[in-house]
DNA sequence: TCATTTGGTTGCATATTGAAACCAACCAGT
DNA sequence: ACTGGTTGGTTTCAATATGCAACCAAATGA
């Protein structure tokens, strides 16, 4: 698991509001999308985001405590280096889901946006399709919660 | 496209950075979550969050705006519904990677958490992954991000 | 050596949040 | 019809978070 420090969780049973505390903030998502893009240093960050310098140091310190990132300190003791985690990098999926659902609703037709692709063929990444366990297309109504305490089925 | 009134984005050409802008904000995603898991009401939601009446009342105009909800007045003009659009339905991969992230990486060994299940078998959903034009499993390191000016090889 | 960049911290004004009070409709029971 | 409770909000106000600019020390570059 994640964060030495005790959270106080909006909703402790629910895997959604845990992610939802631990990187749903729009900062916190910017900066996990720049590090998988292979970003690294409070500058690099800084430039690509325009973000104020103090809420980038405390997004950055938040995430390191929170295991998404960890701080590599230079060996001259500044000038450190953040890079993903295993957690971290496991955000890749969320990321392209952020991605994938903006170029679909977030653009219009004639609109133009950047894009992840595969550099070998150049080709877009696939759209992430949810699967149910036959393989088959998963809707959201075919779904069901199963809260903590109920029985299985 | 959605949100009809001008937003200034906080990075216009970025899919990522768009959809954090509209939906990339803590209560707005679990109203998502409940909304995908059915809830319509005002009070459903309220009960469900504990969200302050004030902030559910904005994050619900917002999403009514940016057209993920649309509001369904009731013929006496008094408690409407709040339904996901399509662009709201969409949103369930998002909600889906975050719940599986969440499970993965804000849980102990020990700790139970409420789990998504297809009701037919009871099965959990399966795992979302990211896959490449061969179907073959996608890391980030193996993706590349061309911005909107950039040529295409 | 001197200027510049880097990686921050601090202070302050402004914007957002959260809690509570308030309120007008509606609704259920009698 | 009257009464009490629920619903779906709005308003007010204090506390918190954000964003901007100034500042700074260490490292780097010319």
């Amino acid at each position: 698991m994640l964060q030495p420090t005790e959270m106080d969780w909006t909703d402790p049973e629910c895997p959604v509001a845990r992610a939802a505390d631990l990187v749903g903030d729009k900062w916190t998502l910017l900066i996990v999308r720049d590090s998988l893009d292979g970003k690294r240093r409070f500058s690099e960050f800084e430039k690509s985001l325009g973000v104020a310098k103090n809420i980038l140091s405390d997004r950055l310190r938040l995430l390191v405590e929170r295991g998404v990132l960890t701080r590599i300190p230079n060996e001259r003791g500044t000038r450190s280096e953040y890079e993903p985690t295993t957690a971290g990098l496991d955000l890749f999926t969320l990321v392209l889901s952020l991605r994938q659902w903006g170029e679909r609703n977030a653009f219009g037709t004639n609109e133009r946006h950047s894009t992840l692709v595969t550099p070998a063929t150049g080709q877009p990444v696939p759209r992430l399709r949810p699967l149910g366990p036959d393989g088959s297309e998963l809707k959201p109504q075919e779904t069901l919660l199963v809260k903590v305490g109920h029985p299985a089925t």
